[in-house]
DNA sequence: TAGACCTGGTTACCCGGTTCAGAGAGGAAG
DNA sequence: CTTCCTCTCTGAACCGGGTAACCAGGTCTA
């Protein structure tokens, strides 16, 4: 049971191969009556593109890549990525684009995968996420000549499509909530510090603190342990923190269980705000009081301007929306005790 | 700058394009020393096989399927996928396989993307995942004639090769050891009726707690909300459960929300288990007693098979290890007003 | 009535790599 | 000195589609 090929169709239908291709293409250079004839015998028959054929007139393969480089117990706890998956997945699906996934261990590694499958033709473009510092990666896809859409800050993106959203502003709404309250010493644990997201958030959050309040900020791997653990050493410091400002959701229940272990009360005697929304964020006691962003959008936003990209339209950095403060109960106003400090 | 082709080679070395293609591919034919010309030279422009020409000789795709079919916000919470897909990358990736990836919405649709996948060619075979009871999916993929890999239970499986594990041992080892604590009343958070392992547990369920205690169970979707739903319900009851079994750990954490603010203590008055072990499991407090798998490796399971499947072998029924209970701190004895009931 | 122009179809060749049937060259055996 | 075999290497065909160019016949226009 071989798959049927334009010839079987050609055969049965009594013309050249070329009507057929015309005709299943919607092509101009076959008459109505043959079009129809070719397309019922395409159905019957249960006819579909072999995509390698087509590929190999440099066609489009319809597909895109995006390799991930986590560790996979990181990746399995934050929502983000599947969420952002989702959404490009939406996109995708629409136009019948499919997404080649790769979780690699290293960004060597990374980019010999975007590498080998532009090579191969395997893919149109790709997505690149979770920029470092001076990346060698965006070096790397700009020498591919790979239609490429960077999901981070453009200033580190070179001469890549980006898509972004303004962390910064996030972080000072936040501060300027919290600050408002009568918070006065806000710690924030931070995740990954050589991630350009990270970094755009410790200067932020240093830049909205300066005069108003005395900031803290402790890196982690986004894991709930060190959040716990960075929480522990916060919440044990002669002058702790009245509230706390977590990078991911994971690490702010971890902080909250922290809390109510170290019979420190949320919101009474500590606030904590969690950043990105998730259900997890609603289910806790206190619920969070989250930075909440459309992830899913985020993601859609992404795969349709790489779409464009892979069209051949230019696209110019695109600044998505900014996280929005969703206040719950985790917050509050800064304790009595702090008056008298 | 066009992609180089065995053809570019071969002007440059001075032999024919199909002495490139032997000395490229380790085949007989070529004397050792052009064969090392030949690839130095491929080594060199950076040549890459191109994939669609190689696949349209008949060649694997190198490439394998997975249709998700769950709504978006259920995917993003719940950590079993991701970790399920980084297992199964773990094993493609050595073999330089790539995974291809869909979110659906609908079985139809996903029948439909298997079809289209398998016949144009672009994989050499496909996961099954969340079996339903009398699933349309498994006649649709038998009749491809396409290698598959079902992750359930091997009774719904058909004539296609199945990894599972033994969810009614989990089942009876938990209820065991809630009787063993004295628990007379227990119930379960469910998951999706339809799904097949969801009513292999619910079976086991109900024979393991046949004549040492009630059983009672409640189905939901999952998500957490439903999950808080169902435990105020059982909460309220006059003859409340208790210890409650959560079918996943997002529904198991808002359960205990949901305890906490009711005022009943965990566990106290409450015995806890949650199905499937995530850090999240370990940051609540008290940290939950969990049914711990391994994902990842049932994930790198499957993909080993699927690929001995696409190398022609055959592949019986594989039965991977049960999750284990692992104690912690949401569950104990159960509570002294037992007795007087 | 001849030339230009559509219509519906064809032939020929390309994409990049694989495979198969040989063809020379060189060496060993008879 | 043949004959035969082996080792290298090549030309041609092929995989399943796409595309350019062309062609026969009918229609329109000058």
């Amino acid at each position: 049971m071989k798959r049927p090929t334009i010839a079987d169709i050609a055969a049965r239908a009594g013309v050249s191969k070329v009507a057929v291709s015309y005709a299943l293409n919607g092509q101009p250079g076959v008459s109505e009556a043959t079009r129809a004839r070719i397309v019922a015998i395409a159905e019957e028959i249960g006819w579909r593109p072999n995509s390698a054929a087509r590929a190999l007139n440099g066609a489009r393969a319809d597909c895109v890549g995006l390799a991930l480089c986590r560790p996979a117990r990181i990746l399995g706890v934050e929502p983000f990525f599947m969420e952002l998956i989702s959404g490009i997945e939406g996109v995708l699906a629409d136009r019948s684009y499919a997404l080649l996934l790769q979780v690699v261990t290293d960004h060597q590694q990374e980019s010999e995968v975007y590498r080998r499958w532009w090579g191969e033709s395997r893919i149109d473009g790709a997505f690149l996420v979770d920029l470092h510092t001076s990346d060698t990666r965006v070096g790397e896809l700009e020498r591919l000549g790979m239609p490429v859409v960077v999901i981070g800050h453009p200033s580190e993106s070179g001469s890549l499509s980006s898509i972004w959203s303004d962390d910064g502003q996030a972080v000072r709404e936040t501060v300027g909530y919290l600050v408002a309250l009568g918070h006065r010493r806000i710690a924030r644990v931070a995740g990954l510090p050589e991630l350009v997201h990270t970094a755009v958030r410790d200067r932020a959050f240093a830049e909205a603190c300066q005069g108003v309040a005395e900031p803290v900020t402790v890196h982690t791997d986004y894991t709930g342990e060190e959040g716990a653990r960075a929480t522990r050493r916060l919440l044990s410091s002669p002058d702790r923190p009245t509230a706390i400002i977590y990078d991911n959701d994971i690490m702010a229940v971890a902080g909250l269980s922290v809390a109510q272990e170290m019979r420190v009360e949320v919101p009474r005697d500590l606030s904590v705000v969690a950043w990105d929304d998730s259900p997890l964020s609603q289910v806790v006691r206190p619920p969070l009081t989250a930075l909440t962003r459309d992830i899913p959008a985020y993601g859609a936003h992404a795969a349709q301007r790489l779409l464009a990209l892979i069209a051949g339209e230019s696209v110019p950095p695109y600044e998505d929306q900014a996280a929005a403060l969703t206040p719950r109960g985790s917050t509050g106003p800064a304790p009595a005790w702090m008056s008298r400090s």
